[in-house]
DNA sequence: CTAGGGTTAG
């Protein structure tokens, strides 16, 4: 293959990106750092290091640098590079080594693997290609880090075989694949739903090194291949291979997710009896999990036990006990734990404000979801998209989306990216307010900014528009949606079904209704009680009754709405003994009538329509 | 000076 990609070269040419910084942020810069001094100072940066270098400054560095005569050396041009892309900014490393082209600077080997792995995680993989095929007409022999740049590209292209043949390639070039190229490549084949080749592949490497196994189990455990995890594990003991304690916090870890709870904590003990001593994270790991189960004195027996074993609890311990309090609405729980933490000098961070400010929100306390917004910024630590996205999301719920829609524009001037959270949350909630226009206006900044819409965006768009009165338009969309690559959920049947209902076109949500089982979509209880209701309101008792007959056959069990919905259909129809067969057999289940269900009855019996046995039969 | 990313929280 790397013969083919030799004759291959072709020019290294791209548009140039505008680049970034102005003349401000230069000047502000140097005075910062370079009082008196001349430009050629770029070294002492480039001494000092660059890892907390901003884009601007790096780029307004290159070009200080490219001005000097003689040119700078290749080798302080690639730390340079290097800086950039770490910040992830591919284009922009592109962009600038294509300039230093230009300028006649020629790349090494070491640009060359930097600009080879730009493409690669831009997923250009062919322009990628073309560079090494040009790299080696220059005389640059790839090594492996070069290879394994582009055996990453492979991976996280669709790519998958050809990735596994330049490993091959690699081995018969007389390179031995390291960690990383083997890291690399399980990454790949578990991103390709090729988990048994991964678990193939690390039994027959040579080199059994701890993380490569670990890839390996954290790709088993991620996809909940608990029976292939725990092979793995007994055939690492088999073969002399000690799992350590990260591989252990792996499994165990993967075993809560997947609700083996009871095996986590066997194997926690498991590694006890071994000798191998959890650490925080598997304590943390354990907690956690413990609470999304709801086990709480578990967990805290837990914190407790770890506090004693001199095992300190961290930010992401403490993190993970106020989230899981939070969300169970055990707000004051949670703010004990915050104190609690302060007192061991622990410092909170953005993922504990942002649960404590979601604490808040859920509670609509939004005045103190803002304190602690304003806390956290007076500590330096700075909001992110979540913390927005809660803080939104509780003024769309207490009603006040003018406020979300406020912090939406405030998210832009702190230069934070919205993201589909963020629009299918105001979205949502300026349906709610009624305001469809903004609504619509707002969906499509979402597209035109290139934010991806996703199957909820457009779940909230048909709501909203049914909701308010716009069937018709609804309808447009919900064509567009059938004819895309989109898989509809029953979300999405249910409110079409229901908009059709309450738009008087029962025939239409009928119709609907039926080829839900040709289009494979199983129907649930919400998608059911939609169409009875629609049929009740249209006075069609006998398909609703038949509707019911088929839930109990063959659909999601009926709940107290499906019940409670009926028996009023029949007690508005006047037929006192359907709605009394029904309430014995809705109290059969264990359901009672719901406060409209007696507010109906209270009212016939208040005009005579009905005699007292029946309020009682409800009660 | 170049590559990947085996563990926990939103």
């Amino acid at each position: 293959m790397l013969a083919k990609i030799s004759s291959r070269g072709k020019r290294f040419v791209h548009r140039s990106l505008p680049v970034r910084g102005n003349a401000a942020t230069v000047s502000l810069f140097w005075r910062r750092d370079f009082s008196g001094k001349s430009s050629y100072d770029y070294r002492e940066m480039l001494r000092n290091g660059l890892s907390d270098i901003r884009l601007d400054d790096a780029v307004d560095l290159f070009s200080e640098m490219v001005k000097c005569r003689p040119f700078p050396s290749i080798i302080e041009f690639s730390k340079l590079l290097s800086s950039i892309a770490k910040m992830k900014k591919f284009d922009v490393v592109i962009s600038l080594g294509e300039q230093m082209q230009d300028l006649g600077i020629s790349h090494n080997l070491f640009t060359y693997s930097i600009l080879i792995n730009c493409f690669c995680r831009r997923s250009q993989i062919s322009l990628a290609l073309a560079l090494l095929g040009k790299m080696m007409k220059l005389g640059y022999e790839p090594d492996i880090v070069t290879l394994s740049s582009l055996l990453n590209g492979f991976c996280h292209g669709k790519r998958i075989s050809e990735a596994v043949a330049l490993v091959d390639q690699m081995v018969e070039m007389g390179f031995q694949p390291n960690t990383v190229t083997f890291t690399t490549l399980i990454h790949g084949l578990f991103l390709h739903n090729k988990a048994s080749e991964a678990v193939a592949l690390v039994e027959r490497m040579a080199l059994k090194d701890l993380v490569t196994y670990g890839a390996v189990v954290n790709g088993l455990c991620k996809r909940g291949d608990i029976d292939l995890t725990l092979s793995l594990l007994k055939k690492m003991e088999k073969g002399k291979i000690e799992p350590n304690v990260i591989i252990y916090n792996t499994v165990i870890d993967g075993l809560c997710k997947y609700k083996h709870v009871n095996d986590a904590r066997n194997l926690f003990n498991e590694m006890e009896n071994k000798g191998i001593r959890p650490d925080v994270v598997t304590y943390s790991s354990l907690i956690s999990c413990l609470c999304n189960y709801g086990r709480w004195s578990d967990a805290s027996r837990l914190l407790s036990d770890m506090i004693e074993k001199k095992i300190n609890p961290d930010v992401v311990t403490f993190s993970a006990l106020i989230d899981a309090f939070v969300k169970e609405g055990k707000l004051l729980e949670a703010e004990k734990l915050y104190k609690k933490m302060i007192k061991r000098s622990i410092d909170p961070d953005i993922v504990t404000y942002n649960s404590l400010i979601n604490g808040f929100c859920m509670q609509d306390r939004l005045d103190e979801a803002k304190q602690m917004f304003e806390f956290m910024v007076s500590k330096d630590c700075f909001p992110n998209v979540v913390t927005y996205n809660t803080l939104i999301k509780g003024f769309c719920k207490a009603k006040r989306v003018e406020e979300g829609m406020e912090l939406f524009r405030e998210m832009s001037q702190r230069r934070l990216v919205s993201n589909t959270v963020t629009y299918n949350t105001l979205i949502r909630g300026l349906f709610q307010a009624g305001d469809c226009d903004m609504a619509q206006e707002l969906f499509k900044e979402m597209v035109s900014d290139g934010v991806p819409p996703n199957l909820m965006t457009y779940n909230f768009l048909l709501d909203g528009l049914c909701n308010n009165g716009k069937l018709e338009k609804a309808l447009v969309v919900f064509g567009y949606m059938q004819k895309s690559k989109m898989e509809l959920n029953i979300f999405t049947y249910s409110i079409m079904i229901e908009g059709m209902c309450k738009a008087g076109k029962v025939g239409d949500g009928w119709d609907l209704f039926c080829s839900l089982s040709l289009k494979g979509v199983k129907s649930d209880v919400i998608a059911y009680n939609t169409m009875i209701s629609g049929l009740c309101s249209k006075r069609l008792l006998q398909k609703a009754d038949a509707l019911l007959k088929k839930m109990k056959e063959d659909g999601p069990l009926p709940d107290s709405g499906t019940y409670n919905m009926l028996i009023r259909a029949h007690l508005r129809d006047g037929d006192k003994a359907a709605s009394s067969e029904l309430i014995r057999e809705m109290r059969s289940c264990e359901f009672t009538g719901d406060a409209s269900t007696i507010g109906l009855v209270a009212n016939m019996l208040h005009d005579g329509r009905l005699d007292k046995s029946f309020l009682e039969m409800l009660s």
